[in-house]
DNA sequence: CCTACGATCTGCT
DNA sequence: GCAGATCGTAGGG
């Protein structure tokens, strides 16, 4: 798909600080091979759910159903559920097996099957509104919870280092977004996104 | 079985 | 800025 890039691979997804793996998702770029369509877009913002010690995730508090299960397998798998009964949000699951880590990927940067995204999207030209938000991206690269559980080493998904790299100080952090009910953890700090650019959901 | 609600987006005022 | 869309999940009886 594109000859400079490299796939992460699953040493990369199986470390345990995923707060740190959800910063440095920063400028990765995740793509997407669905019905021969090849979509593809540099990350531009995220967010860490720590597992069953974070109010916020869907595994607190060891919470463990058939919608989390995928979230306890190994790192460098998928983790897909339906938001509001719409949107289908996307997330890259982190750590070792038993563990229930993940990132969200919030806002995306189109760079590759502008036209497929746009067709998808419905929208004529690009601008920032296409992509900028974890229902939005999911709805471009054609993501969606029939896709929950696959594995981020294969041929369907998967995110690229592509050899851009952010220095800390144009990554920005703040409190996450929409997760108002999580007490204590609502105000940490695990939300990442680049500082210059207009590719992401909020200021 | 039943009810409440959400890691959001869109269109309208 | 605000309401409505829309349905799977979780929790309680």
């Amino acid at each position: 798909m594109n000859s400079s890039g490299v796939k992460l691979n699953r040493d990369f997804y199986e470390r345990d600080d995923v707060v740190s793996i959800s910063r440095q998702l920063i400028g990765k770029v995740l793509c997407t091979r669905i019905e021969g369509q090849c979509t593809a877009g540099m990350i531009t913002e995220t967010e860490a759910y720590c597992g069953r010690n974070d109010k916020a995730c869907h595994a607190n508090n060891g919470l463990r159903t058939s919608r989390t299960e995928t979230m306890y397998g190994a790192g460098g798998h998928s983790y897909i559920y339906l938001c509001y009964g719409i949107h289908h949000l996307f997330n890259v699951v982190t750590n070792r097996e038993d563990s229930a880590d993940a990132v969200l990927i919030r806002s995306i940067e189109p760079v590759e099957g502008i036209k497929t995204i746009l067709n998808r999207r419905n929208r004529i030209h690009m601008e920032p509104g296409v992509c900028n938000g974890p229902g939005k991206l999911t709805r471009a690269l054609a993501i969606t919870t029939s896709l929950d559980g696959t594995d981020l080493l294969g041929d369907c998904i998967w995110i690229e280092d592509r050899k851009k790299t952010f220095p800390d100080s144009v990554i920005a952090e703040s409190a996450r977004i929409g997760i108002d009910y999580a007490g204590d953890d609502a105000s940490r700090p695990w939300r990442f996104y680049l500082k210059d650019t207009p590719w992401i959901s909020r200021r």
